[in-house]
DNA sequence: TAACCAAATAACCACATAGTTATACTTGCG
DNA sequence: CGCAAGTATAACTATGTGGTTATTTGGTTA
């Protein structure tokens, strides 16, 4: 059975929350828990901005969760998925790396 | 142990190989076995040039097999992991459907 | 109220890339 | 050889979006 259109472009957009080096970083910084806006800007290298806006991006994906405590707004991972769809990835790209290249001649 | 920028733009990657629908529907024409170009240029509704375009990018993504046959060229699915990522994201976004509106007031 | 902090938004630029048309390449066959 | 079919590539356009700076919003505290 085949996707309609309307899903692939659901599908293809979850993909798409992954999909850059930015927000996976983001995602790392709160694997062992919540954190703050300011503490996840703390340990990239980007614009305080910047990351307002990717996880603005990721929330609205429905993978994470958000909460404010006084000035301070938490993020969390709010979906198990985000760590089996990278533990996959990663492992493919693994399993790759480990294969000696074959030689082109 | 957090990931090198190297290893998340990898990563990132492979994820950015499934965020696009043409991709997606590319890949979901091959889930029962091989098809040449031509047939998946059949069942969908974009060029030849732009299927053949993807086919490459997702063949070097690493996700692919590719063999001639004759004037063909044959494509199939190269790695189980396609139809696990694709499997655990169309679960979680079944799972949001049924999930009831939270209504917002 | 004012001052201050955290977070979000606005406006903008630069770059990547999906898709197109047109053309080239490759293989099989008369 | 020459032609046809299947695939790949080139050149180009249009659009989306990551990242930036500057500004705004909202909550806290003096």
């Amino acid at each position: 059975m085949k996707l309609a259109p309307d899903d692939l472009e659901r599908v293809a957009s979850l993909f798409r929350a992954f999909s850059e080096p930015t927000r996976l970083a983001i995602i790392q910084e709160m694997k062992d828990g919540e954190k703050s806006v300011s503490e996840i800007v703390g340990e990239l290298t980007t614009t305080q901005a910047n990351v307002s806006k990717q996880l603005r991006l990721l929330y609205e994906s429905g993978v994470l969760t958000r909460r404010k405590e006084g000035t301070n707004v938490l993020y969390g991972i709010g979906d198990p998925i985000v760590f089996e769809l990278c533990r996959l990835v990663c492992d493919k790209l693994n399993r790759d790396v480990a294969k000696p290249k074959r030689l082109k001649f």
